[in-house]
DNA sequence: ATGGCAATGTTTCATTGA
């Protein structure tokens, strides 16, 4: 079984790039954030005809999160937003598929330290922590995927020194990441020898994909019984190279039967 | 080899992203 994330950066842009990225791939549930749609303009009908049921809340412009599923898997208890934490931005959408507990995720960027996007990323990753807590305890086989946006440590920064002081790398960002890992989460990426300087995002200015001036925000957490079950865990850097690509690429894991 | 911002709506610029 495969499950991946990907930040499309507009699936109305990137739709045609998302169909053949799954008729190569055939992931099993893919999580998609910055759809940028609202509802009633989801493709459902294209998606259909690749073989995959959506699930999805969206809205204009920014944001919005979905959860594609191959044709065929059971789907149960589909959820949308933090509970507890009332937001009109869509960035959570959680369902059950063949009996794993997947939780998408978008969080927010936080814009700058100073930004008072930044104390909402805080916050907001303080209720994704009670969240997944309540998750975990009634889902053993659990998985989140998404954009973090934080790096979790220096390995994952192109220029560690050129970082400092900045969104997605700071203290407080990588300790409120740490305390979902705290929770009984694993990140799969580093569960296996990785090349370094592996990334998944790349600004789409100063050359930064040839230069490979990225970093990995796009993250794959599992819980203790799912890891067990983790067979490799990659990033599909393929998927930034061509005509108009997102500036992310998505994350794969494979998961053995249990 | 890859490519030199992109997407959106408020559209001919401002805002946001990371």
């Amino acid at each position: 079984m495969i499950i991946s994330a990907w930040n499309v950066n507009s699936l109305n842009v990137r739709l045609p790039r998302l169909l053949g990225w799954l008729a190569a791939t055939r992931p099993d549930v893919v999580c998609l954030q910055e759809t940028k749609l609202e509802d009633h303009k989801f493709p459902v009908a294209d998606l259909e005809a690749s073989g995959y049921v959506a699930h999805y809340t969206g809205q204009k412009t920014y944001n919005g999160v979905a959860i594609l599923v191959r044709q065929g898997l059971e789907v149960h208890d589909v959820a949308m937003g933090l509970p507890g934490f009332d937001d009109p931005q869509q960035r959570v959408i959680a369902a059950t598929v063949a009996g794993i507990r997947i939780i998408g995720v978008y969080v927010p960027n936080g814009q700058a330290l100073d930004s008072d996007k930044y104390p909402y990323k805080l916050t907001w990753l303080k209720a994704l922590a009670a969240m997944l807590q309540a998750e975990l305890a009634a889902h053993p086989q659990l998985a989140v995927l998404g954009d973090f946006n934080v790096a979790p440590d220096d390995r994952d920064v192109h220029d560690p020194a050129a970082w400092v002081g900045q969104v997605l790398v700071s203290p407080p960002e990588r300790a409120a990441l740490q305390v979902l890992l705290d929770a009984g989460l694993t990140d799969s990426f580093r569960l296996f020898k990785q090349p370094p300087n592996t990334f998944s995002w790349w600004d789409y200015r100063m050359l930064a994909f040839p230069k490979n001036r990225g970093l990995r925000i796009d993250l794959i957490l599992l819980s203790q019984a799912l890891a067990a079950r983790c067979t490799g865990s990659r990033i599909d850097r393929s998927a930034r190279k061509g005509e108009k690509p997102s500036d992310h690429a998505p994350v794969l894991v494979e998961l053995r039967e249990p």
